[in-house]
DNA sequence: GCCCAGCTTGACGTTTACGTAAACGTTGAC
DNA sequence: GTCAACGTTTACGTAAACGTCAAGCTGGGC
């Protein structure tokens, strides 16, 4: 039954948790060698719980957002040393923000390349159809597309 | 006088390139090391010339946008087998518009993060005003900058 | 002559997140 | 009985872009 499934007392090999979350047993062995799982033992065998699999989708989260293995780690350790929930979720907010003003800042600097690059390209462009028009790749929809995205970005951070 | 800094037979020093761009020597002799630059000796010491800058600056302009250094020197060693200029211009037209559309993608992962980093501050902070409104950083007018950024950058995708 | 500052080469270290063997044990199918 | 398919541990390899010594040469100032 599906039921089984939502059970707390069902269990997961490492290739069950791999295939559900797109991961490599490689992947989770590292993960617990860095000490962000701790399955339990069959044996030699690895046993995942219900909390280890719980633990597993927010360190794929913490990847997705960009986050380093220690830096989730740290984030692990504050809710399992859980005394107070609370103060751990203060800090938790707190490493979220900074992440996401880093994320911004990369995300300027995308937008700072992407101008470069598209400065260069107008010139190459210009230049090409001056002098050899046949190697154009035609791609103005191509490049409309791409202004039009830029654009944008340049109007959020000029006009605020 | 500052003209000579533009005669064609002024040279430069590791630190002159160095103070000038702000990189480090390490930096200079990796790239030198990579094939990306081959500056003139006198005895042991290099000796950068103004086609060295320019290169050096190419390389800079290339590491900004997020090109690879095997990638920036397969660019340069396009304009130097000089045979045909308008060829290499069209293969480096190709390589900026391809670079373009990884950058694109990248933006828009860290956007994908940055909506996940939001939801989960967002419970988190719902949750903290809960139970301890006290540890709640204020951050009000940081999260207003921050929501209307993202909400910009959710338009401008979902409004085609 | 001495010393320091700055140049040189060479080589190993760093970081992150695993990949990739190697060598072995266990279980189930046939 | 043996082969395949999984599991295990240990350990080295990878990629990028330098950092960081180590050890030595050289020119200039005093």
């Amino acid at each position: 039954m599906l039921a089984d499934l939502r059970r707390p007392e069902r269990t997961f090999t490492i290739r069950n948790l791999c295939n559900e979350f797109k991961a490599t047993p490689r992947a989770l062995r590292f993960y617990e060698d860095k000490g962000l799982l701790s399955p339990a033992r069959e044996g030699l065998n690895r046993v995942y719980s219900h909390k280890d699999r719980v633990r597993l989708q927010l360190i794929l989260r913490g990847k997705r957002v960009g986050l380093s293995l220690s830096e989730i780690r740290e984030l692990l350790d504050l809710y399992d040393e859980n005394d107070d929930g609370a103060a751990q979720m203060a800090r938790s907010l707190k490493k979220f923000r900074e992440r996401a003003t880093a994320l911004e800042q990369q995300r300027d600097d995308i937008d700072g390349a992407l101008i470069e690059l598209n400065q260069a390209c107008a010139r190459l462009e210009q230049r090409l159809a001056e002098i050899r028009p046949d190697l154009l790749p035609r791609a103005a929809d191509y490049d409309q597309v791409l202004r039009a995205r830029l654009d944008g970005h340049a109007d959020a951070a000029l006009g605020k």
